[in-house]
DNA sequence: ATTATCTATAGATCTATAGATAATGC
DNA sequence: ATTATCTATAGATCTATAGATAATGC
């Protein structure tokens, strides 16, 4: 059917689909556009997924698993408590840094769309009970043993979700009021992964 | 005109208008819908206004400020510096939730919104600046005086910032997750008010 | 014969304006 | 005479589909 070593059209749509829904959200990505940039016409997009809302589940089914799993599986490995904190901090930012319009999209589409948001906590609303008890009890043994304060382990998962996210957020608006070259916010994104983590680590001290 | 104690139609047009930008952004809200709300037809909402996109500067031009110079605002009165720093988290969070939907809505219309930005930028953006220059000279003073440890301004005003929006961002999402009274909603935010004055403390103890 | 791609268009909005009519102030 | 409100509609999108044509696999 085509070269198959070129990419298929169906994926060029996908990605062309993907880059735009982070741009500007559902709403305002037009499946015109969306054919425009995968070099094919509009009508084609729809042979292929049949509805803008098909098309935006293809693309974001899987990312989402993925994305909200890594926000709040902190747990498993066995390294002493404080290393494994640092750890988990460092690799919940690092996969925000890897998807950095991710956060606002999922902020975006849940809040102004009932139906997906409903939807989404069908399928894994279950997910953050089971992990944050989990996380609870590991929480409770080093308290217990006077190796930390007291926290709900809500209260620390929320903390460490808004302190990583801050600047994936606010990332437009940042680069808008200054003028900073990529080595330059990447600098500036390291020492703030750094920052968070002594932030947690602080909290957490007995 | 009209009755001098009834609220006027343009109000009435500023005030649906607002409520409906808030829930679903400014490319979701329609004219149509406001129209609606505020008990008029469309065409109205254009004579007094002439576009959405005045309409919109209309409701928000003053919120913009207000909202802008609270979040930054951390400074000024005359107390102990650690009893200061409590009361100007407590009234950040307490602002944020007297108006809940905002956060999202500016975070929305700046990412998606180049010319906006643009224009945000151009109004307030030094204001940003010389809030954190000032801050950071106060920082310094309490860090020469050996009563906290270093940091940054704006690491700290992100932070503040950061913890304080979590939950106002996460809203829908809290609200369709679980099903809270606004009883226990509410006492979930003074809670986390708490949670947050003590994880900025910490971090600022020598 | 089947699958991929295109052209054309129906139908649904939505914003903005023109032009008619009603309400108010002098 | 001026201001407020309405009805009607032009013009611009945008999604989705019908139907034609081109490309591919057997």
């Amino acid at each position: 059917m085509h070269e198959p070593n070129e990419p298929s059209m169906e994926q060029a749509i996908l990605e062309a689909a993907e880059r735009l829904f982070l741009e500007k959200g559902f709403a305002l990505a037009t499946t015109t556009e969306i054919a425009r940039r995968a070099g094919c016409n509009q009508a084609l997009v729809h042979y292929y997924f049949r509805t803008k809302e098909r098309l935006f589940e293809a693309v974001f089914e899987k990312k989402a698993r993925m994305y909200i799993t890594a926000l709040l599986q902190i747990g498993e490995t066995e390294l002493p408590f404080e290393e494994k904190m640092r750890k988990k901090i460092e690799s919940h930012f690092d996969m925000l840094k890897e998807n950095p319009k991710m956060s606002f999209l999922f902020l975006n589409e849940l809040t102004t769309n009932p139906v997906r948001l409903t939807s989404m906590v069908e399928k894994y609303g279950d997910l953050p009970v089971s992990v944050v008890s989990q996380f609870q009890a590991e929480l409770d043994k080093e308290f217990a043993k006077g190796r930390i304060r007291k926290i709900e382990a809500s209260d620390l998962i929320l903390s460490i979700l808004s302190l990583n996210m801050i600047l994936f957020l606010i990332m437009p608006i940042l680069k808008s009021m200054t003028d900073l070259t990529p080595e330059q916010l990447d600098q500036i994104l390291e020492r703030r992964k750094q920052e968070n983590v002594q932030m947690i680590l602080r909290r957490l001290e007995p």
